[in-house]
DNA sequence: CGGCTTATTATTGGATCCAATTAAGGGCAA
DNA sequence: TTGCCCTTAATTGGATCCAATAATAAGCCG
């Protein structure tokens, strides 16, 4: 309530990350307005702001429909994630990296070390790779030291499923997520090892690659619209 | 006057690409809304759709200022366009070239071609370049086939001078702009025969390396803040 | 009976008004 | 004289109101 519109913008972005508004759907003003409890003015601003970040499409010259997310979308949405960090990850091996990074870095292999050194996972695990996970790819991006690959990347990564925050794991199958893991932290620890080495090439095709480590291809498949 | 909102994100569009307000200007709303003779209300709008492409940023909490804009952050961006295409381009090398998009590009080149035939540059052939050099870069993109490609594109080529519509040319060295261009139109040529032939690894390099023919450093560096 | 035209309604865009928040400046006290 | 607090002004965000536009439905004419 303190905050209407940044609310508005929260809670039309989770139905839809969510699914709760399917792809298609009709979003006019005073209807959602009412729903949300506020006047038409918030929900404007969320619907353009929402539009630009291309989770809505314009309905010709009435409104806006929720935009409806392929699988195709989803694996090209990653694809240039993986160019993206690719090219930011070879900018840090040319440019090295420095002692923060370095260390921040180090950490979080020796965290992922110590989730799997047990050999199996349990379920807070889950999120603590998840943690681990957004430090690693953040540190990097910050050590290619480059605003326009973090812009476009912060763009690319409003799409549901297409951030590294969304690496969709399936608590059910702990075993099957366990290798999955393992194996996008191996990636992890052979890009820093490009890093170290200032391996630019090696670096860039390993983030390339390890782009596809976010997508659980069987999980995805169902709740997607069209 | 039909059209408040869109003339006024026009006008504040060209207003910071001409430099008329340069990086740091403040932008309050109602100043604004009494220069452009309209209510604060499409202002509000242009004003977040621009800090949404990049171009204000957040002062504090009140109001916005003009990004100020490095030649680093337009080295990044054209860095960023160049893998960006270059994935179009290897993703258009795999998929194979339809007869349209076959058609086009040859007919481009051979625009080229024309262009250049004659030994030099007269004024017009800029232009003309300009145009030609546009549709090559759509058409190769729209064979790439990836919406997420074309959408980090579009919101890269926000920034002024990243874009491919900006290539800066000197019109008072045709002499010098002969050689630039007509590099350019080789490399075009050369990743025509790339995908032409499906070598995929090829034609992504040399879209990378061609991004940079749009740099004319020489001239950017006169007019840019900071 | 069907197509075209017109009228009504739904919906968006713009303007003005109001409230809330923050920054700045001045005054008072130590 | 300086620092802190209080008051005031400026500016943004939200709500309501009004106008313009497009879509839909109904009625009339062919």
């Amino acid at each position: 309530m303190s905050k209407p519109g940044a609310q508005v913008l929260m809670t039309l972005r989770q139905q839809i990350a969510s699914g709760e508004l399917p792809g298609g759907t009709r979003l006019a003003e005073i209807p959602t307005a009412q729903a949300l409890g506020v006047s038409r003015m918030p929900v404007r601003m969320a619907l353009r702001i929402l539009e630009q970040e291309g989770l809505l499409v314009r309905a010709g010259a009435r409104g806006y429909t929720v935009r409806s997310v392929t699988l195709d979308d989803i694996v090209a949405a990653v694809e240039v994630r993986g160019v993206l960090e690719g090219l930011a990850a070879l900018r840090a091996a040319e440019r090295g990296l420095d002692q923060v990074a370095d260390t921040a870095l180090r950490q979080c292999l020796a965290d992922g070390d110590a989730l799997f050194a047990k050999g199996h996972l349990i379920e807070g695990d889950i999120a603590a790779y998840e943690d681990m996970n957004i430090r690693f790819h953040e540190v990097l991006l910050a050590a290619g030291g480059s605003q326009a690959i973090r812009e476009a990347l912060m763009r690319n990564d409003h799409l549901p499923f297409a951030s590294v925050k969304a690496l969709a794991a399936d608590k059910n199958d702990l075993e099957r997520e366990f290798r999955r893991l393992n194996y996008a932290h191996m990636q992890h620890h052979a890009v820093y090892d490009a890093l170290a080495k200032g391996q630019g090439a090696r670096a860039e095709a390993l983030m390339r690659e390890h782009a596809n480590a976010t997508l659980a291809y069987t999980d995805l498949l169902s709740g997607l619209s069209s």
